[in-house]
RNA sequence: GACCUCUUAGCUCAGCUGGUUAGAGCAUCUCACUUUUAAUGAGAGGGUCCUGGGUUCGAGUCCCAGAGGGGUCACCA
């Protein structure tokens, strides 16, 4: 499936054979000077006027040659352009090479070109660029995937195959423009949440990746290993921690667009590394956070749609603030009939087995509710909804509830009964802050694997004093799927991780010469799959003369047949 | 990590109960064509049927193992 370099297809070859000949002709195919031109192509359709004497830059898409006079598409950042060629306009003079060889014959599909001309409309109504000077910019060596889109806007042959489309993502959003779109409508979303937060005056940093407790969530890290310093150091699963101290520093809000790792399963919603974007206000509790993060999301699906519902799944989902605020009690006992107000651990897990939710004996109280929402509700919440007031248990870093002691102020944000957001009245007392540690350094003990480390010096941080402090992560890449209708993280990532591809390193024929094989034989031994000493030493001499013998029968090749003694000297230099 | 499923030309895909030299469309090459737009007409070339074993007179097809992808589940955000 992966050619290796020496094993070019007849289209690779004949494209490399034109990058000679053009060379030949005196024209550099990878030019060194700036090319400028003077319009984008859809900034040149919305001011269009014929005779407008213009010069644009892009990848030549297609072309449809008849005769003396062909039409080609362009596209550059933007969009596509139509291109009409004739061959006296191009070439005045006698010579039409530039028509007849290079744009004819030497030009090909995804060849980076410039041209300059003056702009007409077609008989049919197109809006197109006579060219009168073409300039070759780059010579492109591998066919791109023949997409053709019809009158209708239907794709025809379309290159999909997810494998291919994100291992060559740059293949992807030349022959994809919706790709090129998600990804444009991900940059605004982030633009619109930086504008948004500068606006409030609040200051955007950036913290620690590599951490030597990995603090702030519950979840496994990457490991790594410094030098220098003869230490672990672990990439971070959260930045948490390091904002708060930002705010026990004294800023008032303070925020990260943070890459997280965390070594867990990928699927398509997750993947080992992910965007979060992390916010932290003083003097706010999770109430303000709440009416802070629906009026954001609102507005960030107005700057992706230009309205406040958008359509994700089929489903139409309505992102206009207010959100609906629903307690974790509330869902549960919605959801299964189980009220989990004052139950004890032992109540909760039979409870979680009564509706067929599976239990360990390593699950806590905050664990066995968590499985019993993850189970039973989440999924429900379709449009944005928040679900307020966790159990203790769960959240260790939450402030407790002002009115009810056994829940915190903790909310996370569903959409498409999916988590998106995750925001707390962050809890700021020192004392309780180390006691909830140690209740999780207990979990640990039970064998739960991503219970939280202590870090002594954020609790020495918090006993400097943090004000009452406001703190929200939202997951960006899943806002980015649920406003741009994608169901798979792949999507919105452009790199999204995958399983090294193995390449093959191509053969050694060099390698085969020096056991004294001809160099006319080299290739041709290479190519019936002996490419190292090593390929040919699990072979016999008889075995390898007949395979070779029939290969040259095969290939009509002009060298004569190989004796059995020939083989066996080659043979000699191996053992 | 478990189960299901896919892998055939540059791309998208056919290929029946195992049986001539593995096919199609687009792409490529040759020729024709001065306003086309999935351009058109005529002709040609292009294959490690993912890899390695096995069954068989004979394997793209059946069996086993492996690689990679997708889906579902588990873990998690």
């Amino acid at each position: 499936m992966y050619l290796c370099a020496m094993q070019l297809s007849e289209q690779e070859r004949i494209r490399r054979d034109s990058l000679v000949e053009l060379r030949k002709l005196g024209i550099e195919p990878y030019p060194a000077a700036a090319f400028n031109a003077t319009h984008r192509s859809t900034e040149l359709a919305a001011s269009f006027k014929d005779g407008m004497e213009v010069t644009l830059a892009g990848r030549l898409m297609s072309r449809r040659i008849m005769g003396k006079a062909s039409f080609a598409e362009m596209q550059d950042s933007e969009g596509t352009f139509q291109l009409y060629l004739n061959r006296d306009e191009l070439c005045p003079g006698e010579d039409k090479t530039t028509y007849n060889v290079v744009f004819k014959k030497l030009l090909d599909r995804g060849d980076f070109i410039g041209v300059s001309g003056e702009t007409f409309t077609t008989q049919t109504g197109e809006q197109s660029l006579l060219v009168r000077e073409l300039t070759v910019l780059s010579k492109s060596l591998k066919p791109l995937p023949a997409v053709k889109v019809d009158d209708a806007g239907n794709t025809h042959d379309a290159f999909s195959d997810p494998e291919l489309r994100y291992r060559m993502r740059y293949v992807d959003l030349v022959v994809n423009p919706h790709v090129r779109e998600t990804f444009e409508a991900r940059s605004r979303i982030i633009r619109t949440i930086r504008e948004s937060f500068d606006q409030q005056g609040w200051l955007e940093v950036d913290t620690p990746v590599l951490q030597a407790i990995p603090g702030g969530a519950a979840a496994r890290p990457f490991k790594t290993h410094h030098n220098a310093l003869d230490i672990p150091l672990y990439l971070r699963i959260a930045n948490e921690l390091y904002l708060k101290r930002l705010i026990v520093g004294g800023f008032e809000g303070v925020y990260e667009f943070s890459r997280n790792f965390r070594n867990e399963g990928m699927d398509r919603t997750h993947n080992p590394e992910f965007t979060v974007l992390e916010l932290y206000v003083a003097y706010k509790d999770y109430h303000w956070m709440m009416e802070t993060m629906e009026n954001l999301i609102g507005d960030v699906c107005q700057s992706v749609h230009g309205k406040t519902q958008a359509t994700l799944g089929g489903q139409e989902i309505n992102f206009k603030p207010p959100y609906k605020r629903v307690t974790m009690r509330d869902a549960i006992l919605e959801h299964t009939g189980i009220d989990i107000d004052g139950k004890n651990e032992a109540e909760l897990r039979s409870a979680c087995q009564s509706v067929g939710v599976d239990t360990d004996d390593s699950m806590g109280k905050g664990k066995l509710i968590d499985e019993l929402f993850g189970e039973k509700c989440e999924h429900h919440f379709i449009q944005p909804t928040f679900i307020i007031d966790y159990p203790v248990e769960m959240s260790p870093l939450t402030k407790v509830h002002r009115d009810k002691p056994d829940y915190t102020e903790r909310f996370e944000l569903m959409i498409n009964g999916t988590e998106v957001a995750n925001a707390y009245s962050e809890l700021n007392d020192p004392i309780v802050q180390r006691e909830r540690f140690e209740e999780q350094l207990k979990l640990g003990e039970r064998g739960d694997d991503e219970a939280m480390f202590i870090d002594q010096d954020f609790l020495r941080a918090l006993e400097y004093g943090m004000p009452p402090t406001s703190g929200v992560g939202i997951g960006i890449d899943r806002l980015v799927m649920m406003l741009t209708n994608q169901t798979s993280i792949q999507e919105v990532l452009l790199f999204p991780q995958m399983r090294p591809e193995v390449f093959s390193t191509g053969p050694n024929l060099k390698a085969l010469e020096e056991l004294g094989i001809p160099s006319d034989w080299t290739e041709h031994v290479a190519a019936a799959g002996f490419d190292s000493a090593t390929a040919l030493s699990e072979t016999s001499p008889a075995g390898l003369r007949e395979k070779m013998n029939g290969y040259r029968k095969k290939n009509k090749l002009s060298l004569p047949a190989l004796s059995l003694e020939e083989v066996e000297a080659w043979f000699s230099t191996i053992h």
